[in-house]
DNA sequence: AAGCTTTTTTTCGAGCTTCGAAAAAAATAA
DNA sequence: TTATTTTTTTCGAAGCTCGAAAAAAAGCTT
């Protein structure tokens, strides 16, 4: 059962109101929050007032926009960007970066590092993450920075509590544990994501306008993800990160997949699966190493420039994610699909396929009105709904009235 | 933007609280509803004296549950069934029928009405519905009736308002809009929703210690239909009634399904489906007439006494509905499932295909764990998820604090 | 049967919070 | 310098929940 609204929970809703507010637009006055928040100015200015003493806002001052009103001028106000900062991982194939993050949601400084992840073990991939992210401490630490939480976001399947990395293409290694490791290395909260659903969450960040309620962000790459927002909110699973798009069936008993089974879409859409079905391989050839993007390339340009194998491939794909999508949309219905990572590059071919695909589904009804985004470049987003993400959670401890900000970090610090 | 919270929506939550628990479970005393809810007990006697005010709940006396304990003892408190009463309706091929609910949620009358849905029109099809309505109403209008909502439950799509029921297989007509049609003869709001959406909310209601915040509920029966319960809340789609089982793809350019389109899953498991395939037909023979359930049953009682096409029949239709299930856990994750409707009948034959289906896609991971229950009669469950619905409707208007019952009830005449 | 114990329910004052109105502040315009 | 305009703060009123205390309503004891 629901518990109770008591009467703090009341000034905690509206404080949290005002910190949404104030993350999805670098500054706004006062007077702009009340009428976005439909609080009073009142409301507003003893919220304010409160928060500006414990250091969770700031007033910009002398930053007056141009135009010159008549009247008291507007003050802005901002996060604080030194209240707090956070840590987004991403681990990727081959590569691990962590970037600082400042309160205001401004990076200060980043590590990247190679890393042959497909031959490291759960324990030394966790100590390379780790190490990344001393790295970038280290750097930091003088300048004061103390991060009060640390995102990992991971290709592949996490659990729905954020504690794990449950399966992953790029290391051989299952239920790797990474938050617990990361939380007893820095002494701070830790979570693992999946990368597809950290890329929903930034879309919705960065284009509020086009991905608001309902979209689908498919990734294309080796694998096929993907993340939903439904609702305006990130649809997950419900014990795992689910939105595995790559595994539903296309074909019953059909090519061979990475996962072992059979008919998966990623076994006619993943990148090995382009080269298989290029290269002229059995639906049963076991699924070979990873391909370079280069490599995909290459096969996009042999199927842009005549009709042959490499087009059928595409084809084969293209059909495989349009009947997929279809099938989803007969359960969700049709909303925006936004098309991510390297396949995105290819995807004036396979367009048509998958069009053309889902209008061969009952879910497809209106498969002509169906937009398609394409954002080649997956990593910008990745970092930006980790760091999103690890944000929003330290907003909720913010939030809380009565609790000075210093009281919240000392707590961070102990825990 | 989420509107800021005011002083009253704390009061009007702490009222929806009160409301719930009591639908819930029919009474409860003040101090269980104060433990339930984590309110305090002078809040809860606050409350609860206003809304006996009110008149929305009662006080139930001399109702001494057997055991006599020492102290003052507690006094149950109730739904007042005579401040509201609701009609759920329920459309189903050949038939409709219409039961008149008090507000405690307890039928009063009912209506049923044999009626040849398929030659019907979309206005002679409202026209019958609202009749069968009239009917309880005349009848009950001299015991001081006034109903305040009504809900009807139909096969088939709807659209996510619950204006309109989009597209349904018991009649040629599209775009039916009953909600308006009704809420106008009747001079009351009305709504239309999808049969299994109102299934799935009534085994919420019905055993929430099964059902409670993850399952789906599939109904075999001509068509193959499906509602989800997610993260507690009924999953509708974003424009319809969403959940479209029965039309995501098995074999991409299949079977013809009824719905024009080739592969669905219903193509494969509906019951026109294994007629077609008991009886040697082709895939792309067009299908036919609605079947009879004693037909069904006579070709699950020929599958279970032989090996033959039959039983084949029943193979492939459990095949179609497995790999459908698995594709839906990889995006859902695994949850419990509830077979409703005559399909559930012949789940004996059907259940060892489906799970050996699910065994063989990457969503069914432990496909052995997935519970099964079967609940052959599905349309007391459409009621009840009917009346809940609109009860739950006009729990809503009730709890805005302030607002007296009779001015509750009386804009709604005026409406 | 009267008083005691136990449990539930109500009453009452304190402490929050939000709101509207009025006041104060800070700029431009005249 | 004064008037005007707009933003922000201040202040009192009203509403809600809470804990403590009081009242109510039963069984238990002597």
């Amino acid at each position: 059962m629901t518990v109770g609204v008591r009467h703090d929970d009341l000034r905690r809703r509206n404080r949290a109101l005002v910190l949404t507010a104030l993350r999805a637009s670098n500054q706004r006055s006062r007077t702009e929050i009340a009428n976005l928040t439909g609080l009073s100015n009142s409301t507003i200015s003893a919220i304010t007032s409160s928060m500006i003493d414990e250091g969770v806002l700031i007033e910009l001052k002398g930053n007056d926009s141009g135009l010159a009103r008549r009247g008291r001028p507007q003050v802005a106000l901002a996060l604080n960007p030194k209240l707090a900062s956070v840590v987004a991982v991403t681990l990727t194939l081959d590569h691990v970066s962590a970037v600082l993050i400042d309160y205001a949601g401004e990076a200060v400084d980043e590590d990247v590092q190679d890393l042959a992840t497909q031959e490291l073990e759960g324990q030394a991939l966790i100590e390379a993450v780790i190490d990344c992210v001393r790295r970038v401490l280290t750097r930091q630490r003088e300048n004061g920075y103390h991060p009060s939480r640390i995102a990992l976001a991971v290709q592949g399947t996490t659990s729905s509590d954020s504690s794990s990395m449950l399966w992953s293409p790029i290391t051989p290694d299952e239920n790797t544990r990474f938050a617990p490791a990361l939380a007893a290395a820095f002494g701070v909260p830790a979570t693992v994501e999946n990368d597809c659903n950290m890329i929903t969450v930034a879309l919705k960040w960065r284009e509020p306008a086009r991905y608001r309620t309902d979209f689908f962000a498919v990734m294309l790459s080796d694998g096929i993800g993907m993340g939903l927002m439904v609702k305006g909110e990130l649809f997950s699973g419900t014990q795992s990160s689910g939105g595995e798009f790559g595994h539903m069936i296309h074909i019953p008993d059909g090519a061979l997949c990475r996962c072992g089974k059979h008919g998966c879409i990623e076994a006619y859409a993943g990148n090995y699966a382009l080269i298989r079905t290029a290269r002229g391989g059995s639906d049963e050839d076991v699924p070979g190493a990873v391909v370079s993007q280069v490599e995909i390339e290459k096969l996009a340009d042999a199927a842009r420039a005549s009709d042959g194998p490499e087009r059928a491939a595409f084809v084969k794909a293209g059909r495989a994610i349009g009947f997929g999508l279809g099938s989803l949309f007969a359960v969700f219905d049709p909303a925006p699909v936004a098309i991510v990572g390297p396949g995105a590059l290819a995807f004036d071919i396979l367009e048509q396929p998958i069009r053309d695909a889902i209008a061969r589904t009952a879910g497809g009804k209106h498969s002509a009105a169906i937009s398609f985004e394409t954002e080649p470049n997956e990593m910008p987003l990745i970092r930006l709904g980790c760091a999103m993400t690890a944000l929003t959670k330290v907003d909720a401890e913010i939030i809380v009235p009565g609790l000075t900000t210093e009281k919240v970090l000392k707590r961070r610090k102990v825990a």
